[in-house]
DNA sequence: AGGGAGGGTGTGACCGCTAACAGAAAGCAA
DNA sequence: TTGCTTTCTGTTAGCGGTCACACCCTCCCT
């Protein structure tokens, strides 16, 4: 037989106050007397009372949750940035809710934000750091506090990313202080804004030391796409140098490379993004760039706590900047 | 300025109906006629109206949440679950919010449920699968839809795992298959009831063979680990086939056994388990078992709904088999 | 002693929805 | 026509909180 869940009013009864003073206690508004305090307290203690969020979040117009908007919380990225973003939330007092989306065009997005609004959150973070996100963005109500991670730098909307371009020129940079006359580049999905500073981030490093800017070999972010590029990249005898817009992406490069004969870091050297928590042990150990989620994900929910709270905005837009992780997959390029 | 989000009586008014038939229409109610219907629908797309789950929440004592306990949604296993529970979930029209617990003892569990009670949330989904994580389980109100997944089998709650036992027996038959006397296992921290599982699977399928049973080599689920006791299976000369807990420790051991020189599979034979999306890119491909996480959150959401909907449970009890992927990390043992 | 300030508490309305019931309209048998 | 279902629709009362306000009491100043 299901009781109900006791309610204020049971906890008012019981301490012999009424609801609005639990209400208070509750709430650690100061004006309540110490003793009376400790009363509610115990009677809150003696039920189980459980706030209700439900009919707070009806009142108040805002529940305490804010919700996610990611496109594949399996890659490691999106997954480490949840992780974090979930952990940093719950220490302000907010639950985080998951949207994922199959698809990045306006329809999903669009429907998975609604979802969110139905639910009154209080936020929105948005991972989805594709062209089509921001489209979908553009056309929610202006006032929902909202965040994106990765997203579009050209768009006028609190922004909080990686530097993905400094990751990257980190990366080239290395290898050329290696020795290298240039760095190839495999680049993650172009959609992806990820991508496209890498890129930028490369070419850059690249222009600004007067080498020669090779073809850039487009891929995806998967293991399978570095392998095929892989094969390709082992047969180019002059290819010395290898920058790859993630570490599953070298994953795949190592192996094709390793099956083709050139070894690592002796003949070729390569250079991932993201720093997984496996790259250390691929063969040979992956020197990388790792972004830092955890504070991607305080920064990302600071502006959107300051936007929950006060009309007007703190910062706009905040980078953060990656480090290069040096392992074993660098080395000078072979004598001839 | 702020306007408020258009309610129900608003369609209502509009639509020149009361709001409980609005109500009926949202609910997809039997009686109503098609014209009010069409008409009400119109108002509900004028103002763009959005019902506000937090007061339905309120008065029927339930929200459309689902509320997650994890413990490490960074992990492969995790991740991959939480990504397929949340797609489940939304197909159904819940949302899923998530809880991730940094400790697995009874007071960061309970924390987290707390949370997701006072959020009213329809069911708990636990996936923390570990022997603490069942105690905490035990004290919480007896009429919360829950279901556990990967825990502990000897516990009366509902619950989902994968077949583990299966996947080692599996594994390791496919070892024995292939010519080899015996099978060594790096096996996963020893209070995860998956580690547990696929010891067991491991033994089993030795006992029943007739095979030696090897000393266990305990580790946890990282890389790292996988490296250290791959250092130690390395110079052990009799050493020639590894069965590994997860794809991770399989990826340590490997690097471990190249760089003392000993050839997979020529000399050792691997496989792993989980079957990671980078397992197949390897040095060499990895044979190794892959769960259904897709079927596991079908499975545990079909569970949750029918404690949802009714009093009576269906089936207290589902197991998935997983699925054994042969690459190439397996060979017959070298001959002496 | 009178009066204002302010801490501490209670009262009532209301947030947006659903459930239960009541009432109106429509259909059909007698 | 009457009477009785069967649809359809409206009315009212909460759900469990918060907010705005009114009230009471004490304390302090004049």
């Amino acid at each position: 037989m299901a009781v109900r869940d006791p309610a204020m009013t049971d906890v008012a009864r019981l301490a012999g106050v009424s609801h609005q003073t639990v209400s208070r206690v509750l709430n650690g508004h100061p004006n309540v007397r110490e003793q009376t305090r400790l009363r509610v307290q115990a009677a809150i203690a003696e039920l189980g009372y459980r706030p209700n969020r439900a009919a707070r979040a009806l009142v108040t117009g805002r529940s305490q949750v804010i919700g996610v908007v990611a496109q594949n919380t399996t890659l490691y990225g999106p997954a480490s940035l949840l992780a974090a973003l979930e952990q940093t939330a719950a220490e302000s007092g907010f639950a985080v809710s998951v949207g994922s989306v199959r698809d990045l065009d306006h329809r999903s997005i669009s429907a998975v934000v609604e979802r969110h609004l139905a639910h009154r959150v209080a936020g929105i973070v948005v991972i989805a750091p594709v062209e089509s996100a921001g489209e979908a963005l553009e056309r929610l109500p202006k006032d929902v506090p909202l965040v994106t991670v990765d997203g579009d730098p050209h768009r006028p909307m609190p922004l909080v990313t990686v530097d993905q371009a400094a990751g990257a020129r980190a990366a080239t940079q290395h290898l050329l202080d290696a020795g290298h006359r240039t760095v190839w580049h495999v680049s993650g999905p172009s959609d992806w804004f990820d991508s496209a500073g890498r890129i930028e981030g490369w070419r850059e490093a690249l222009t600004s030391a007067g080498a020669e800017i090779p073809p850039l070999v487009p891929a995806d972010w998967s293991a399978a796409a570095g392998y095929r590029c892989g094969q390709m990249l082992a047969r180019m005898p002059d290819v010395t140098a290898v920058f790859t817009a993630n570490d599953h992406l070298a994953l795949g490069v190592l192996r094709a490379l390793h099956e083709h004969g050139r070894r690592v870091p002796d003949d070729i050297s390569v250079v991932g993004f993201d720093d997984v928590p496996e790259a250390a042990y691929f063969i040979p150990p992956l020197t990388t760039v790792r972004p830092d989620f955890g504070a991607v994900a305080q920064a990302s929910l600071e502006m959107l706590l300051t936007q929950i709270e006060s009309v007007s905005g703190g910062a706009l837009r905040q980078t953060i900047a990656p480090t290069l992780v040096a392992r074993r997959s660098v080395a000078p390029p072979p004598r001839r």
